[in-house]
This record gives C-alpha cells, structure tokens and sequence, in this order.
DNA sequence: GTTGAATCTGACAATTTGTCAACATTCAAC
DNA sequence: GTTGAATGTTGACAAATTGTCAGATTCAAC
C-alpha cells in the first residue's frame, strides 16, 4: 500500500517517480507496458467473468503471466486495477462512439447511431459496459483525483446537448448538464434491460432514442 | 462457504435448515434477529462510508458488538452481506416513498412527490441510496435467485406508469418496462449528479421531473 | 434446578494480500 | 562485443484477512 512505483498520473503513461517531481521521467519501457497490458486484459477478462468480489491479484497476475508481486508495481491494490480497466473500456467506448458519429448531423440520427455502436460494443465486450459505468464510489469512497468514467460520459453529452441547443434542435429550457446525465442513465438502464430481458436489439434502440429525443425536445 | 446455518430465503426471517426441507422451522429467536440486525446496520454504516472494497468482516462483527465467526453465521460472504444490505436499503426506500405517494393522484405531482422523498431519503440516509441501486452484476457474477433491488424498483415504476397509460394521462405508445427502467436511469443519475455537484434540490427535482414527464407524455 | 436446542465465540487453520532482496533484462556508452 | 547502470520482475515470506468449528453461553421448557 505504500509501494509508490504504482503510482500513475491518470492514462498518461508519463510515470511521475516520488523525489523528482519537478522533472517528468522518461516514458515507461516496452516491457513496462507489456506487462501492464497483459495484467489488464486478465483483470477484464476475470472482472467480467466473476465480478469484483471473487477477483484475486493472484489470479489476475497468473492469468497474465507474470509474477505475483509484478501486480504490486502497476496498480496499489485491486481497486487500483478495477479503476483504470474502467476507464479503459469507457474510454474504447468513446472511441468506438466516435467513429460511429463521424458522418452525423442530426439529433435523431446521432441518438441512433450512438444507440447502435453501444449494442455493437456490448455484443463483442459482454459485460465489460456494465463495469465501466458502475458506481466506483460504492466501491470505495474518499478523494480520488480520477473521475469517473460515467460523469466523463455525462458531461461529453452535455456539451453535445449544448450544441444542439445552440442550433436550436434541442429545447432551450433544457440544462445541458443534467440532460447528459439524464441520456447516460436511460442508456445505462435501458439498455441493461433489454440486454437482460434478450430484447430485439431494434426494438430496444428505438424506444431508447425515443426517450432521449423527448426529453430533448418535447415537442416531437 | 459451505455452512449452511447462513441459508436465507430471501427478506423472509424464517430460516430453512438444510436436511429438513419438508418442514419449515421454527423462527428465529430473538437473540438471532438482533444478532443479525446488529451486523446489518454495521455493514451498512461501513459500506457507505468506507465502500465495499475496504470493508472487512472483521470490521463489521466488531463494530456491531459480536464474535467474528458471527457474521459467517449470518452471512456466506461479505458480497452476500453486502446484497442484503442492498435489499433493506431498497425496501425502505420503497417503504419511504409509499408514505410519500398515498395522497397523490396526477402524473405530474406524483412524480414530484417520489423525487422530493428520494431526496429526502437520501438526505437522512446519505450514500446508501447509491450502494442499494448498485449494480450487483459487477461484484459478483453468476446465478442468484435474488432480484436486483434496482430492476425491482424499476418493475415497480412500470406498473405505475401501466396504470397512467390506461389513464390516458401517459402516452399510449410508452413502453411501461422500458419506461419504468428510464425513469429510474434519470432518477439515479440525475440524483446522484445533483447531489455531487452541491445543485439546489428544488431545481433539481424541477429538472428531473420535467424529463420524465416528457419521456411519458411527449407533448408538453 | 436440569436439560437440550439454539446461538455465539474466538483460537486457529487456511487463504490472500503485500513486501522486497535477489535476480533478470534492457540499453547506452565504449 | 563488453560493461555497468538503470529498469523491471520474481516468488519466498511476512503480514493480514477469511473462514471453520470445538467449546461456551443463552434461553425456553419441564
């Protein structure tokens, strides 16, 4: 819990060595990132398929190949771990977003089109949305400079919302804020739903867009 | 983990001891009840502020007054620890917002209403609301005859809003299921937004309210 | 008071987490 | 190719936690 060779400054792979924080340290070695790579692809994989619970270290670091104690020098603790796979796969989601609006314009279309690349990113990532956008602080409270994947999310549609209402094709009356973070629960729980429920797929994205749009813009 | 003296049929306190499955035993002593009330408030106390991750089961058995084995003949595990507290949370929420709802008639109120005892609750009963709408997925995978409190309280909202849509006063062509599960995606994240962000609870519940309203009757 | 079932306790076994000295690998300078 | 410093890894073992259960305690019935 003291071992400060974990310590990383959020993705930048940049690590910042305790007693020479004036000067940034070299970028990490191949191996270095190999190793941490393979450590978090077994901690996904093992996340998803057990949950955080029943996940060991030891089981996480054996999975990956290297030794025990290599786990120690990535990540604090399993916490640690858990965090930055989050993030990881929000920040895959994202991208994987992005490329999915890149020819959009309209409101409905985008709402559609990020409906889309989310199903499509939970059929090849089962189970690994669901971890990403849980409630770390259930899972551990007190300050953490890391925000978490879901607020990110949010806040991106936020300015998304406010762009629309800038262009007039989302409601004035609406508050970018919260309306980001209104779209990032109907997705999180509409679409865990009809994960769960084994709901068509098109059925499941046109009640969601529905949704979104009418909060948007009521008059539809 | 194989102890059986832990196996609970669910929030129901009559214990079915293993070996004598045709005859229900008797209930639980007195003794027993308080014992496991003990270690529940405990736990809840823990989770909320430590989070699931730093909470031990040694520190619960010691903070509720009893002997560390204790707490394994209650509970398997700390996740199913962990679930009951979940389940109680979420039961007095439901309780709460009942109270809150006996005198309400219009969509509109209604909806009012169940924000102003959410908040409520959760202003006497800070964090829990978080831990109890967890997703229990993401601790722990695999087969459980438990219903996640989240997705009970979502079928709840479904019925409630079935009941309006043959009132005429949701629109016909809402989803209940989805729509149970959307005003509860709102719900959580628009709370938990608003509370982190230290936003006035009556602009809150305005702004809440105002987009499930519109994601039930789109026209107004 | 005695009995026996129910329940609890905490010592200890079993398991897991975390540490770090020793070792292995990499890489730049020569 | 060799050298030596820097970096990264390993797994034995210390420390900590989880889980078990023989013995202790409690309590209701007689």
């Amino acid at each position: 819990m003291t071992n400060n060779h974990a310590h990383q400054d959020g993705d930048n792979a940049t690590l910042t060595i305790d007693g020479s924080e004036e000067a940034a340290a070299p970028a990490p070695s191949k191996r270095r990132l190999e190793s941490r790579k393979r450590i978090l692809a077994a901690a996904r994989k093992l996340f998803v398929e057990r949950g955080y619970h029943a996940t060991r270290p030891q089981d996480i670091s054996k999975l990956a190949g290297v030794g025990h104690g290599t786990f120690y020098l990535h990540f604090a603790d399993k916490f640690d771990c858990f965090l930055s796979f989050a993030e990881d796969a929000s920040a895959e989601l994202e991208a994987f977003i992005e490329e999915h609006l890149a020819d959009v314009n309209t409101l409905d279309e985008g709402i559609r089109e990020v409906l889309k690349a989310i199903f499509e990113f939970s059929a090849e990532n089962a189970g690994v949305l669901a971890a990403a956008l849980t409630d770390i602080n259930v899972l551990a409270t007190g300050e953490t400079d890391k925000k978490m994947p879901v607020d990110r999310w949010a806040e991106q549609w936020a300015d998304i919302v406010r762009k629309w209402s800038e262009e007039g094709v989302a409601a004035a009356d609406v508050d970018p804020m919260f309306a980001g973070h209104f779209i990032v629960g109907i997705i999180r729980q509409g679409g865990a739903y009809a994960h769960r429920a084994g709901i068509d797929q098109a059925e499941a994205i046109e009640k969601m867009s529905r949704a979104i749009t009418r909060t948007l813009r009521p008059n539809n």
